[in-house]
RNA sequence: GCGCCCGUAGCUCAGCUGGAUAGAGUAUCGGCCUCCGAAGCCGAGGGUCGUGGGUUCGAAUCCCGCCGGGCGCGCCA
């Protein structure tokens, strides 16, 4: 439960309180009422900016407003003390009993903790990765990959009923081109000299073993036949084989979808024609020749009659094509026919991840989303800025042209799963990130998982060392549940536990902004605390959380300790990451 | 030319979608291991939040204009 989501009820209920006594006038609109956590926490626990925005509406002072408040409020249980501050700030100060029931609530739910029902099970779908299928993944996609699959994570802790899914664009002319890839090695395999893979195919080596696997199973059955025989079969087989290749790369980082949709699948069931007739129904087509593009003009640009729906009635800047003047659809149409499926689908909600070099074409299909939905679906882009692969401070090259590119299985083989996911989470989505993988293979400050991780890591020797000294006591999270917090009254240790307190809170918001890094930033908070808390007990013995002879407190502090690693684990758990249990 | 993103400490970045005295990490300097893991902790210095206006009780945050940087801009996918 989001405590401050209950705080603001409860004020809500004061301000109702407050009118039935005829102490404020009613109807207040109290939609921009917030409960949140001071900015120093020696301003309380809680602040509230009810008496600055109700006011004026109710025709007084701030100040004496928030004494009217500040009066009512005080009678409630979980409120210690109000204060009346600044410009008309009402800081809460809650009870102790109120703090010992979020640390009780912590230890019985366990990782489950955090969860929140804001979301109320509603559909999403967080379409990503969405690679052509042409090759193996390359650490270009890993970004992409790492946020979508944790965006995902964050919203069904959140509530939402998320769908994973990814949009494989096995349509266009590059297919056709690992065809061609595929019959040459196909060839190859049945002792042909190929010689130089000729300019304009695929030259990677990931499909000798798909030209083999066709040798050994058809022969030589295609050989010196004209590509109209074999091309679309061995595009199918190639799709198919660069699709598992894809999958297992994907698994390699903990990555997982519900939903791979075919580009193919729409355009051959004539969905491309229907969206066009779907929108030409809404008036929102109409033959056209579209102004020269601005900047560099290309060579060959030159005025043609083309489709063209009206995306700029729906915030585009031009109206975009559908149909290329050979008749031919554009991607454009499939993108369209692509969100509309998904609209029929149940999805009023979309979220797509793409790299920032589309952030040309984010406009144009939020305004067809727009067209096609009358305005009842959302569709929000997040835009993953490039990652700039460094080792030791050198950049590294890549190459896709040469076929050398560094592929994402290379990266997670060579820094690991968690490392990997961490590190891509720890920036904003549309940020550039350096990401050294010789730094962050180390076990130091350069690497923040470790950071973390070490906080976990502590948490679990403490536990260790625990079941030693008081062998044959139940130190289950259930039972540490019942343990007396009352005893908890350092500085250090109520801080904490409003910290931890707060996650459910972090979670909410982190959702709300589609921003898991939010919760990056918050588990080192979680781990600074925490560390802070341990070197204090270093320095002042009083402090140590386990003491033989006082049992008591032993239990409460023990519970703690485990309510920090249950918040680190379940946050890492949105990020896909299992903490290491000893470092 | 137009559109999107960005500009916060020497460096790398947060900043809870408008709140109180703008924060971390790193680097520099100074402390802390007879004591639950020093991969850690505590402290110090370091700021015109690019800039000029506007909106209001209140702006790093929202709006407009500049300056600087990045990306994109065909019927490609």
């Amino acid at each position: 439960m989001n405590i401050f989501t209950h705080i603001r009820n409860n004020i809500i209920k004061a301000l109702d309180n407050l009118v039935e006594q005829g102490k404020i006038p009613a109807g207040l609109t109290t939609d921009r009422v917030v409960a949140e956590p001071p900015r120093d926490a020696a301003h309380g626990d809680a602040a509230t900016n009810a008496a600055m925005v109700l006011a004026s509406q109710a025709g007084m002072k701030p100040r004496q407003f928030a004494e009217i408040l500040a009066e009512e409020l005080k009678t409630l249980p979980i409120v210690e003390n109000v204060e009346i501050a600044g410009p008309g700030f009402v800081n809460l100060r809650l009870s102790g009993a109120f703090w010992d029931s979020c640390l009780r609530e912590i230890l019985e739910q366990g990782t489950r903790f955090g969860s929140s029902d804001m979301g109320k099970g509603q559909k999403k779908n967080v379409e990503f990765v969405s690679a052509n299928p042409t090759g193996p993944m390359h650490v270009g996609h890993s970004r992409g990959a790492v946020f979508g699959d944790a965006l995902a994570s964050l919203l069904e802790k959140a509530g939402y009923d998320v769908t994973r899914e990814y949009y494989i664009n096995d349509a266009g002319a590059q297919v056709d081109v690992l065809a061609r890839s595929a019959y040459l090695r196909y060839e190859e395999a049945l002792g042909k000299d190929i010689g130089a893979i000729p300019e304009g195919l695929y030259p990677g080596e990931y499909l000798i073993p798909v030209g083999k696997e066709l040798a050994e199973k058809d022969g030589d059955k295609w050989l010196d036949k004209p590509e109209s025989e074999w091309l679309a079969y061995f595009r199918k087989f190639a799709i198919d084989k660069m699709m598992d290749m894809i999958r297992d790369d994907l698994a390699a980082l903990g990555i997982k979808f519900d939903v791979f949709s075919s580009e193919r699948t729409l355009v051959e069931g004539g969905k491309i024609d229907e969206v066009i007739e779907f929108l030409r129904g809404k008036g929102l087509i109409y033959e056209g020749v579209l102004e020269p593009p601005k900047g560099k003009l290309p060579d060959d640009w030159e005025p043609r009659p083309q489709t063209l729906f009206k995306a700029t009635e729906f915030g585009d800047d031009v109206d975009r094509a559908l149909k290329k003047s050979n008749g031919f659809q554009t991607y454009f149409a499939s993108d369209m026919a692509y969100h509309l499926d998904k609209y029929r689908r149940g999805f009023a909600d979309m979220i797509n991840v793409w790299g920032a070099d589309h952030a040309g074409y984010v406009k144009r299909l939020q305004a067809a989303v727009k067209a096609l939905t009358d305005g009842k679906a959302k569709l929000d882009v997040r835009l993953c800025q490039m990652v700039n692969l460094v080792c030791n401070g050198e950049p590294i090259k890549m190459s896709k042209r040469a076929g050398r590119f560094v592929t994402l299985r290379d990266m997670v083989d060579a820094v690991g799963k968690d490392v990997m996911r961490f590190i891509m989470l720890t920036r904003k989505n549309d940020a550039h990130l350096d990401f050294d993988v010789e730094k962050v293979k180390e076990q130091s400050k350069d690497n923040p998982v470790f950071y973390v991780n070490y906080a976990f890591a502590r948490a679990r020797s403490v536990r260790r060392r625990a079941t030693e000294m008081f062998s044959g006591r139940d130190l289950s999270l259930q039972a540490l549940s019942k343990a007396d917090f009352s005893l908890l009254t350092d500085e250090a240790e109520v801080s904490l536990i409003r910290l931890l307190a707060d996650f459910p809170r972090q979670i909410e918001i982190a959702a709300a902004a589609h921003e898991p890094h939010r919760i990056a930033y918050y588990l080192g908070d979680v781990a600074a605390a925490f560390h802070g808390l341990w070197n204090k007990g270093k320095d002042n013995t009083e402090l140590r959380f386990l003491e033989q002879d006082k049992e008591a407190l032993s239990m409460a502090r023990l519970g703690l300790v485990e309510a920090a690693a249950v918040v680190i684990q379940s946050g890492l758990d949105v990020f896909g990451v299992i903490p290491a249990e000893e470092m």
